[in-house]
DNA sequence: CGCTTGCTTGGAGTGCACTCCAAGTCAATA
DNA sequence: TATTGACTTGGAGTGCACTCCAAGCAAGCG
């Protein structure tokens, strides 16, 4: 049976499970069309994050459905962050390897991560020097606004 | 008293320019292989920059050769900021035509720069939660590699 | 003069990260 | 039974930001 509009869970304090995920360990098993609500990615990423392997193995249902699980929901939300804070597909595709590998890539999981916080500090200062000169420059902007009211009103 | 491209004067302790400009001002006639050096941008992209129209009007020599000035690379070095802070070519390309209009268009320029200033805010709000979970489990391999030393050395 | 170097052009190609398509399966409803 | 709708697949297409190519021109050097 299809699982129809299961209302759109998109908050930690709902009512099911309260570690933030939208169904508690055991009742897990989420089709494309709810992870698709719940992350806000599409089916056709979902789908490709899978092919190019930065998916852990997927479940199926006996017709070949995806079903997805709360570990899923879990991978999918870290993904999210490594791709907004810029990591290249391909690094994390090696990182899902490494994890699929086992515990003995815990030494190269470490270092894939602390070279992107690296990359990350970086981009924040980055980000930080530029956030200077668009003050400055918007407030020359502003200023310019202003002075051309004063002589409007004056 | 335009208030002009007065770009965040970089301070170098050149020899030449006390400006932090390769040549002062009279004599700032760069071909593209100088700018090349000078801002780590390909003469491609500094030619493809032109045709889309992000770069104000570059003079040439009788022999149609670019000659950039000082101006066209504090230019570059505000372009190449709002790069990195991922601003959309075509709205850096729609800043160079406001520019390009002139003093008229000021309200319209504070507003690109205010809106694209509140994206970075957000960015930088994104990567530090990032840096957050990274931190996290970063420790957590670090504890693990920790623990297995211990066991290798007693 | 011939060679090298540096530049010119329009247009084609590349890499990334999706994004979509066509054709099909399956389960549930009208 | 027929239709609807969610799902499946491999492969093709898209948009962005470059990146490169081929062919050609001009200046400087031996």
């Amino acid at each position: 049976m299809t699982v129809m509009e299961s209302a759109p869970v998109k908050a930690r304090k709902n009512c099911a499970g309260r570690d933030g995920h939208p169904r508690p360990t055991g009742q897990d098993r989420y089709s494309i069309s709810e992870v698709v609500a719940h992350t806000g990615l599409t089916a056709h990423t979902l789908r490709w994050y899978e092919r190019i392997g930065l998916m852990p193995h997927v479940d199926r249902t006996h017709t070949g459905q995806r079903r997805f699980t709360n570990r899923d929901l879990d991978w999918l939300d870290l993904v999210g962050k490594l791709r907004l804070t810029g990591m290249p597909v391909a690094d994390m595709v090696r990182y899902a390897e490494l994890v699929r590998e086992g515990e003995h890539t815990f030494a190269e999981r470490e270092e894939l991560l602390t070279a992107h916080r690296e990359n990350v500090r970086e981009r924040i200062a980055e980000l930080q020097s530029t956030l200077q000169v668009l003050d400055f420059k918007i407030d020359v902007y502003a200023d310019a606004r202003r002075a051309s009211e004063r002589f409007d009103t004056v």
